[in-house]
Formats: C-alpha cells, structure tokens, sequence
DNA sequence: GATGAATGAGGTTTCATTCAT
DNA sequence: TATGAATGAAACCTCATTCAT
C-alpha cells in the first residue's frame, strides 16, 4: 500500500506565498495575512490613501506593525494584492459581452446588463479601484498593469463586437475598434466611479442607466437604440 | 454710449487673503504666495501627491517651511487654491459648446473641438485634476465642490444642445438630457486623463479623437456622423 | 525773563522708561505699552503660564510680535512690570494693620478686616500672583524681590503688633515676632489663593474669614478671641 | 488570630498601565517607564517647568523622545503620575495627627511633630508640589483632584481634634472644624514651601518651627501652648 | 512708532522598521 | 509565529526674533 498521508502535509494552496523571513506560512501564517489583508481594505475604505499607516492596519487587525512586515514590505504591497483579488473578480464582466446579444433589438438589454454589472462592481471596489487611478496616473507600472489586465478583456471582447459591425456595415471602416471600445469603457469606469457625483444635479440612477447604456449599444453596434 | 467696464479691473483681494497670522499680506507677501503656489504644483506634478511635503515644497521654493505655514495651514489647502485656479480655467470649455454649431454637417467638428480642448486643458492640468478626483472620490467636500464647478457649466450647456434635439425629435423624450451630457462628460474626462493609457493598446490618438468625438456628436444630436 | 515753555516738552511721566530702540516713547508708544501690558495679564488669566507666548499676546494686543519687542525683551519681562504694578497696589493692607486697633475687644474686627483685605486683593490678582508664586519657588530673584517687596511690609508690621503684646505679657518673650507674623502672612497668602479649593469641602467663606481672623488675632495680640 | 493581611502586596497593576499603542507593557517596558519618570522628577527640580521638554526627559533617561511617547502623551501627563505617587507617600502626615496626643501639655509636641513632618515632606517634594499648586490654580482639575486627595485626610483629621476641643468647651461651637482645619493646613503647606524665603528676614528654621507649632496646637485644642 | 515678512532654531510628533525574545 | 520594545529619521509646526520699510 502507498502512503496516503504523507508526514509533511501538501498545502499547495498557494505556489508562492512567503513570508518576510523567507518561510511558507502555514494555516494561522496565512490567517493573520488574510486578516491584514482585510483591515488594509478597511483602512482604505475609511481613510484618505495619504493618511493609511502600517501601524493602523496592524492596530485594526490586533497586532503589532512587526507581524505586518512578516508579511508585506509595505503598504503598497498589500494595496497590490487587494488590487490583484480586484483584477481577478472583474472578468466576469468580460463575459456578459461575449456571451451576451448584440443583435437588434437585443444590444441594449446586453449594454444595460453590462452597465449594471459595472455600477456593482466598481461600487463593492471602489477603494481600491481610487488607489489603482491614482497609482496609475502616477505612473505606477505596477498598478497599471493591473489595471490594464482588468480593463484589456474587456476592451477587446467590446471591441470585436465593433468589428462585427463594421463588417455588417452599420460602423465606418474607418473607426479604430480598439479607441471605440476604450472610450466607452473609460465612459463606465468614470461614470461608476461618480457615480454618487451625479446625484448632485438630481440625476436619478435609472435615467443614468439608460443614458450608459444608450452610448455603449449605438458605439458598438451603430444600431439605433429604441426608446 | 461711454464704456463702463475699466480696462484695469480694480482687484478687490483685500477681504479675501490673510496670512496665518489674521494679516492682510502686502505686494512681498502675495508674491511669494504665489511662488509657494507654483511651487505646490510643480511637486504635484513630479512626485506622488502621497509623497509632497511642506518641507520640500519650501526648499523648492527657496524659503522655509515656516514661511509657507503663514500663508497655508497645509499641502492640502494650497492644492485647494490651485484647483480654484484650474476650475476658473476651464470655463472656455463651456463657450466651445454654446458657441458651436451642433447643426447636421457641423456637429462632428465642434465634436472634435471640443474633444481636443478637453484634452488639452487635462493634459495641462493633469496633476491638480489627479488630486481632486482622489480627494472627491475620497469624499472631501471641498474638492467635490470645485469639481461640480468646473463641470457644472459644460454639462449644462451640453445638456441644452439634447434638449434642442428632443425638440427636433432626433433624442428620444424619454432621455433625461442632464443624464445623457453627464455620461459624455464622463467619457471625456477619464479618457482625457487616462490618455497615455491607451498607448498600450497601441491607439492613436487621432483614432481616440475621432471615436470620442463621434460618442459625443450622437449623443448629443442624436445624428449619425459622418465617416 | 526765563523761558517758562521749554521747546523739548517736559514729560517727567516715568523717569526711565525706553523703548528697545533707546528712545523714550512718547503718548502713543505709552499707550501700546499699556495695551500690552493689558493683553500680557489677560493671557496669564486665560492660559496656563506654561502657554503664554509673545505671539498671542501681540495678536491679542492688535499688533505684531515685534512691536511687543519694542517695549519688552520677553513674556517675563512684562510679567515682572506686572508683578511690580501689583507689588505697588498691596501697600494698604500695610495701613490695615499699623492703623487699626489690636486692643482686646477690637483686634478681632480688625483681623477680620485684615482678612477680607487680603482675600479681595489676592483675587483681584490671583493670575500674577501665581506667577510670582511660581517663579520665586523657582529660584527666580527678581520675582522673590518683589514678592518680599509685598509681604514685607505687611509682615513687619504684624510683627510689631506682636512685639507689643510681648511688651504686655501676652505673648511669651521667646516667640521670634518676625516668624510668628510670617507664619500668618503665609496662612492668608495661601488661603486666599486656594479660596476656592475650599469649596470642595463645604466650607462657606463666612466660616472661613471667621477662622482666619480668630489665627490672626490670637496670633498677634495672645488675646482669646470672643465667640 | 491570623494575619489576614499578606507581606507582599499583589500588584495589580495589570489593569491600568497602557502604553500608546494601547498594549500592556511588559517588564521592560515598565522598567523604561520608571526611569523616564525619575528623570521627569529630576528635570523638574532643576528646571522651570516652563522649559521642561521631553526631548531633555528622553535625553537624561538616555532614550529617544520616541520611547518618551510610547509612555506618555506629554510632560503634564508623567507629571501627573508623579504627582499621584507623591500625594500616596503624604499618607502617613495623617496618623501624626490621629495617632499623636492632643492633651494639655503634650498638645505642643504633637504639633511639633506635625510640624517638621511637614517641612520634610514638603522639602522633598518641593518640585512636585511646585507644579501641583500651579496646575491646581490655573484650574487644571486633575491636579486639583490629586491635591484635595493629599490634604483631605489631614484636614479631616485636624477638624476631629477640633470637634473633640469643642466638646470639651475649649473652641467655641460657632467654629466650623473643618474650616479651622483647612486654614492651618494652608498655613502649614505654605510655610513649608517657602520655607527658604523665611531666611531672607533671618528668621531661624527653629523659630518658624516654634511659630507653627503654636497656631496649630493652640488652634485645634484651644489651649494656650507653653513657652 | 509700528509692522509686514521671513526664518533660524528647536521641540514635537509620528512612523517605518528592526530585533530579540 | 508573533510581538513587545526601542528608536533613527524625518516631517511637522511653532515661536522668538530680526530687519527693512
């Protein structure tokens, strides 16, 4: 008979994860980073980014600055792994286009779920997604490309919608399907982002809505949406 | 008939600048605000606004730290004086739609125009806009402010160019127009400052151009535009 | 003839008062003094001594710190002209002691008017006082001088009462006139600062004065004073 | 009987002591603590607390102004630590007063004793008390709190010996015991703080011990004191 | 006589970071 | 694995102080 339990037990949970000193934490290891991980989050959420300390998120988590550093070199660095958990949950907006119709009188059904799904997504991440922006714009190669990953399966997956209409001749030939795919995503991702700015001038969410969702069925597929 | 406006407006800054101290600042005094001023912006621009401090913007500016906290309490608020500043910039944004003509044949040019001057004036502004975004998204009501300010105008103005086009029954009623012109503000501002974004993708800005303005002509008029 | 109008005006006012710059203010310059001498006790009021700094006094005051300069080197400075304004002001409690009668049936009434005195006059400046309290404990010889400038008078001429009722058998040949006395400038002195204290304990200022007179009295005369 | 009160006290310090980061201090921790608290002691006997900083505390307890503030907000608050140690060790001023006679004939030495306890205890914590009369008057209630706590007991005490006196028809009943008490606490703590300021009259400690002692002895008892 | 303006100097305070346990 | 404890380093911030006007 083989071994079925072997001495040292198989975690194979994570291929990479290491702490500070070098070891692969173990079960209470990667309870206390995940919870780390967590008080980072709700730093960010109730904190002005400038204003988030090491010695806060480790005061929240219930330990010392110390065990935060087993884990993370600094704030950033656990700012990039909530960033890359982000990144990973929104591919599934990447689907609703590719799976959705964007055949007449069906495309705005399909951009009004995806206009949906963006409003709830960048609201359940909004913390993070504002230190993404601002790192990106800053220059931060490291959140750009996560921000980049998220944007680009989307962007793509819009932009062969937009080929498909061009083929069909409902759009020029002359449209670069990337640049009109990357306006309307910037169109979603800013408007989410605002999306409580717009309340300021009476704005009701619905009319918000159907405006988005105007926008992304006509630059898509040049159809004229119905009323 | 006599011209009642003087060419040399009488600037009435008296009431409105004091210094740490209660005092109002002579001609010295607001010149070397104005160089802390600059001097904000500048560390704005190269570095990250997590990483600007008094004592640096001091140094850049040949003076003490000191000196700056009598005519600013923090970094903070002399970025705030610099939004002020920026938002009254941007209000020729708005002359580019009231003054255009959004007439078949025309719309896409203003389109176009406008679209350019929104690039530019981000561009320019790009460091100060950075912040207030964050700060906004951060929920500081005083950069919201200034942000509603500086798009206020244009999304007005915008929005009575829908309405002309409800009237002319190219625009649906059922769009609330206010909605519709604050999506495409939107559109304009994220990508605008995410410009260098789309790099990546390999767009060209004349393909960027052209697709946002071609959102905005629509949407706005509600007529196709032209290839 | 003599000349009876002198050209330079004689202003015998104060004999040597100068301003830091070497030259004798004249009606203004006095004024401001006084406005900061004024500003100076309101400060040591209101503040902790710890806290009163040149910078508030001066704003308190309507000018700038370096017209405080003008007329005093430091907060100290002008404590002590303060100091020395009180010092002048406690003369009469001398008169209270050398003026009224110590016979027995009337010393109570005077002690009891010795102690009403003090109590006034130790409220009416308690915020220099204290100071003068402070700084002499501290070592400081010009507050000493002046606090032994105040209680000497009072002091020498209780004393005198004592060496009287020595003379008259009294009091016992070997009590030192100048302790005994002290002891009771002290008892006043310190009472009269901590008045309030005594509220804690219930204690009503009418059986407080009643105590106080009934110390002094016995202490001075060795006559028992009446219920 | 059984000793019901064991030798070494239990320390139950567990509950109070916080360090900034809100975390219990261990044995080293509390060992730092110490020392920077005799180092605030010392600083404060040879310097106005005026200019007491924290840096000099740190400097002398040869740490960093860090580990100061890791311990205590601010110099007031170890001051007020000490303040509280020293209002403990002022205990035993009580038992003189309850546990001495008050007879005639031993009245005298009894407050005699009373006396020189006084003069030593206030001697050796002539800094503390500096600070605590000050903060006391400029109206800072947790001083007051610790000085109430320090003299209550001794007032209360005193007022009991004059409530006894007055039974015995030696003090009228119009007296109000604690009042009477209270007045030569003052007395006492007064003198005994300035007790170095008596000298400049040249009034030998052993005359001012005499003095003292006659005012109290015959203002608790109502006896005359012999010579 | 008064004071804008500037700033050197220095204490305060906060943190990231380390290390021994 | 976790963390008390300590602290270097650096920014913050405030003031006293000066000087030219």
């Amino acid at each position: 008979m083989s071994e079925p339990t072997p001495l040292r037990r198989v975690e194979d949970h994570s291929e990479e994860l290491r702490a500070a000193d070098g070891r692969v934490p173990g079960l209470r290891g990667r309870a206390t980073r995940q919870r780390l991980l967590a008080c980072t989050l709700e730093m960010l959420t109730s904190t002005s980014y400038r204003d988030v300390k090491v010695i806060d998120i480790a005061r929240e988590a219930g330990t010392s600055p110390a065990t935060f550093y087993q884990y993370f070199p600094d704030v950033e660095a656990a700012t990039l792994v909530l960033a890359e958990e982000m990144a990973q949950q929104g591919q599934h907006l990447r689907l609703i286009i590719t799976e959705g119709s964007w055949l007449e009188g069906e495309a705005m059904a399909t951009a009004l779920e995806l206009v949906d799904a963006f409003l709830v997504f960048w609201d359940s991440h909004r913390s993070v997604l504002r230190v993404v922006d601002l790192a990106t714009d800053e220059g931060d190669g490291r959140f750009q490309k996560i921000r980049v990953r998220l944007l680009n399966d989307i962007t793509t997956a819009l932009a062969e919608v937009v080929r498909q209409a061009q083929k069909a001749g409902r759009i020029p030939k002359t449209i670069d399907p990337m640049a009109a795919a990357g306006v309307l995503v910037a169109m979603l991702a800013h408007t989410a982002a605002h999306q409580y700015g717009f309340e300021f001038w009476g704005i009701r969410t619905a009319k918000l809505r159907q405006s988005m969702a105007r926008q992304v069925s006509w630059g898509v597929t040049g159809i004229i949406p119905p009323d």
